[in-house]
RNA sequence: GCUCGGAUGGUGGAAUGGUAGACACGCAAGACUUAAAAUCUUGUGACCAUUGCGGUUGUGCGGGUUCAAGUCCCGCUCCGAGUACCA
């Protein structure tokens, strides 16, 4: 009777793997439930301990729905293109294919090694050309809608990595990969329009159910605002220049014009100046272009900047203003042109004060009077009341703002606009290890599509391979690959030879495990409107942002084509903690404090390191590795297991305390893992073994028991089932129905409090009127002494909770 | 700077506005043992009292609402994550 997983997990899992009752069945007439974790990258490394733990946990779900009734798809794959591949790939000279299989494989042994029941019939592998042909055939649809388009633009270049990167990649101004510091490169690029969704990427996060701390970032990487863009008129000229602001309260306290210095208009205004000025001029273009855009946004908070010379006048206010080119001054933003207002802007404070621009205060607040501003301390950017503002006195900056825009329209010299944070994709990366863009340039017809029929453009198969230093893909030396024919003239033509970011793949996965063999299409229609939309998808939070936002896109994509029949693909988004090395640092080799989950379950079991990974700490909380905590869920779940063997020797009639408690069991197992809060579940257990190991329980009971551990500890139960003679398997069995009755209680105890401080616990009936309940109270004999000679105030009674008394 | 989290014993953490510290680790004492490990029993926020009952205080800090606040409101401090010359 000693428990010793190691007679019987591997027993079981071998068992599990091959009835196949974990699978979940297309069409069948149950509740679906589709619950997504994230995919891993299958590195040369074991499984990092932070997807084993939420693996673990979602495992416990999916078993629990099933028990529940629910038909449940809970599919695993592998993202698998990427650099580290390919870094290693071209280190050993061996092809990636073959690396990422063997990696695959371990990882696949290690996640059946911890009995986590993923469906594997549908198991999927971003890199497996039947895959990657169907996200080739998403980009021929963005193409063909003129959703992909290559342009030259100045791109983040990482020297190392010898690639462009996307901004949402460089950190800090480095490529988040290897830490390098990027550089401005101008490179032609492909390019997706994810722009053109902005508004309902926005709007549409009202649909979903996703934590409200993922709403607020994806709104945020969103950024969406309301722009007032201002037409100002040179002054002495016919000329006239659209700046941009979301702050058009502040007008009439606007006393300068600060344009981007790579600005197109400049050319327009060179015109008007002397030829000092130009002079001047064209040497800070020449300066500014040869900065970064890092190096205008690093620590060197000196403003500068060159006046043109020129006027304006400010089309609201009437006021003349000078006009400036500075690099603070971006094009991309807005209209590239930046009206200053030194009293209610700290950066236009600053060249302000610099460049000797009067500072004109024009809004008040409440912890700030019409006092003059002049220093960066008191400038003042929030919000408040207007004044000095001619026909904006004395209303607040929101309806300035709707006043404002009104008078745009009415005098028709400007415009009001919603714009985004968000940028476009750049969708290229010069790498060997990525989906290949199924693009084909002919002199003769141009860029053409790969047609349909000749998908997938396959990846060549070769020994070794290098990045060019030319910063072209590897691909562009392998000849025999790039020559081919157009499709569309038949003539000599190259192929595309940048590759897909590995954003690619993933964007999309969720769809194909819902149909992973169809070779005619992505998926069936029919299949997608059974199984959509995902109803959790479970990961990390350093994904709420990306490539929440990138696969979100090309859902909604393949919606507006009728791929799809869902506007939004996840239902519900949730982020889980990360695990922390003892200490409460990063796990990481280099500090070798790395735990592998196969050494664990050598010492401990599955079930036991499983129970752990969720004991240790709430599933949204960050949690530390601590290896003597793990001891006490192993003294646990040994105890467990004997008791219940033991129970079931010397079983008899269940009394009713002992059914009530194994309902109660049963209900708060079940609510706490459908809510994730998988370590009160544990001490629900451990609650109950401490106050019943001795109890007596009748066979019924008993079943019920082990029915309701099997979510939680999976491979106690089976063994244990079996070990009562029950069939194979327990995973299949029905949740336990749980009578309601049962869960009431005919009498309490309720603490007593007199002026707020606990005096006494009192028995209550079930049926008990609050006036009998008082008299009864009132005639205590041990509250006695706090009443005596007590005027009564009040009497609180809340029915099964407290009493409280105030004298 | 901004946005979003968080702060509860020696430790990890519980707690629909209703007995704060469930559960676990650790620690201490005891039992078993030649001994140790394992296991079992008891105790364990702090302070005071201890012969027994007990009393006071306590959830980062300062206010407030309430019969009642870890929980709600206002103002801070510190820590973590994300993000930034975004006009």
């Amino acid at each position: 009777m000693e428990y010793n997983p190691k007679n019987f997990e591997q027993k079981w899992q071998e068992k599990w793997f091959s009835s196949l009752f974990y699978e979940g069945k297309d069409f069948e007439d149950k509740q679906k439930y589709y619950l997504l974790v994230e995919f891993p990258y299958p590195s040369g490394d074991s499984m990092h301990m932070g997807h084993t733990r939420n693996y673990c946990m979602m495992d416990s779900v999916a078993r629990l729905r099933r028990m529940m009734g629910q038909n449940v798809i809970f599919p695993m794959g592998w993202d698998a293109f990427g650099l580290p591949t390919e870094n290693y790939a071209i280190k050993v000279k061996r092809p990636p294919q073959e690396i990422t299989k063997e990696n695959i494989d371990t990882f696949r042994k290690q996640l059946k090694s911890l009995g986590l029941t993923f469906d594997w019939s549908r198991e999927i592998n971003t890199t497996d050309p039947e895959y990657y042909k169907w996200t080739q055939w998403i980009f021929l649809k963005l193409y063909e809608k003129g959703l992909a388009y290559k342009t030259e633009m100045p791109i983040n270049w990482c020297p190392k990595c010898k690639m462009g990167c996307a901004n949402e990649e460089v950190v800090d101004g480095k490529h988040e990969r290897c830490d390098t510091k990027v550089e401005r490169r101008n490179i032609s690029q492909w390019v997706l329009k994810i722009t053109e969704y902005a508004d309902r990427l926005d709007k549409d996060l009202d649909l979903t159910d996703y934590w409200d701390s993922v709403k607020v970032r994806q709104r945020n990487w969103i950024g969406k605002k309301t722009w007032y863009d201002i037409e100002y008129k040179i002054e002495g000229t016919d000329e006239k220049i659209k700046v941009s602001t979301t702050r058009p309260d502040t007008q009439f306290g606007a006393t300068f014009v600060v344009v981007a210095p790579e600005h197109p208009v400049v050319e327009k205004l060179k015109r008007y100046m002397n030829e000092k000025i130009i002079k001047e001029v064209e040497k800070y273009q020449e300066e500014s272009r040869n900065r970064s855009e890092l190096d205008r946004i690093s620590e060197n908070k000196e403003k500068t900047g060159v006046n043109t010379g020129l006027l304006c006048k400010n089309s609201i206010t009437g006021r003349s203003m000078p006009i400036y080119l500075a690099d603070f001054v971006l094009t991309t933003v807005g209209t590239g042109m930046v009206v200053g207002v030194p009293a209610h802007d700290m950066r236009d404070f600053e060249f302000a004060n610099k460049y000797n621009i009067p500072v004109i205060r024009v809004i008040e607040g409440p912890n700030s009077n019409r006092s003059e501003i002049n220093s960066l301390e008191n400038v003042y950017e929030e919000e408040g009341i207007v004044f000095n503002s001619g026909f904006l006195d004395g209303i607040s900056s929101e309806d300035a703002r709707v006043k404002v825009g009104e008078y745009l329209k009415e005098k028709g010299i400007g415009d009001v606009v919603e714009r985004y944070h968000l940028r476009d994709w750049i969708f290229s990366r010069q790498h060997y290890w990525g989906e290949p863009i199924p693009i084909v340039h002919c002199d003769k017809c141009g860029q053409v599509t790969v047609p349909e029929e000749q998908l997938p453009v396959e990846l060549p198969v070769v020994e070794s391979y290098e990045p060019t230093d030319t910063g072209e893909s590897p691909l562009a030396n392998i000849t025999q690959w790039v020559e081919t024919e157009c499709p569309k003239c038949g003539g000599k033509a190259k192929r595309e030879t940048d590759t897909m970011p590995n954003w690619a793949g993933s964007s999309w996965y969720f769809l194909r495990y819902i149909d992973p063999n169809n070779s005619d299409k992505l998926a069936d229609m029919d299949k997608l409107k059974y199984w959509m939309p995902v109803d959790h998808y479970e990961g990390g939070a350093e994904h709420v942002t990306l490539h929440l936002l990138y696969s979100r896109f090309w859902h909604k994509f393949l919606y507006d084509v009728g791929i799809v029949p869902t506007l939004e693909p996840y239902q519900k988004r949730t982020i889980h903690g990360f695990v922390l090395g003892e200490g409460g640092v990063k796990m990481s080799k280099s500090l070798g404090n790395v735990i592998n989950p196969d050494d664990l379950i050598e010492k401990y079991g599955v079930d036991v390191t499983r129970a752990y990974m969720m004991f240790m700490g709430p599933y949204e909380g960050d949690v530390t590795w601590n290896t003597e905590t793990i001891n006490g869920v192993k003294r646990f779940v040994s105890k467990y297991y004997e008791f219940i063997l033991s129970a079931w020797e010397r079983s008899g009639e269940s009394t009713e305390k002992e059914q009530k408690a194994i309902a109660k069991l049963a209900n708060r197992i079940k609510n706490n893992i459908l809510e994730f809060k998988f370590n009160t579940a544990i001490a629900a257990m451990m609650e109950f073994y401490n106050e019943f190991h001795t109890a007596i329980f009748s066979k019924d009971d008993l079943e019920r028991l082990v029915i309701i551990s099997a979510p939680i500890l999976p491979h106690l139960a089976e063994e244990i089932w079996s070990q009562t003679e029950h069939e194979y398997s327990i995973h299949m069995q029905d949740w336990p129905e749980i009578d309601e009755k049962l869960l009431q209680e005919d009498e309490i105890e309720i603490p007593v409090q007199i002026n707020g401080k606990v005096r006494g616990k009192i028995n209550v009936l079930n049926n008990q009127t609050e006036e009998e309940i008082k008299e009864k109270v009132l005639s205590d004999k041990a509250l006695e002494g706090y009443l005596k000679d007590q005027e009564l105030k009040k009497f609180i009674y809340v029915p099964n909770r407290i009493i409280n008394i105030v004298v």
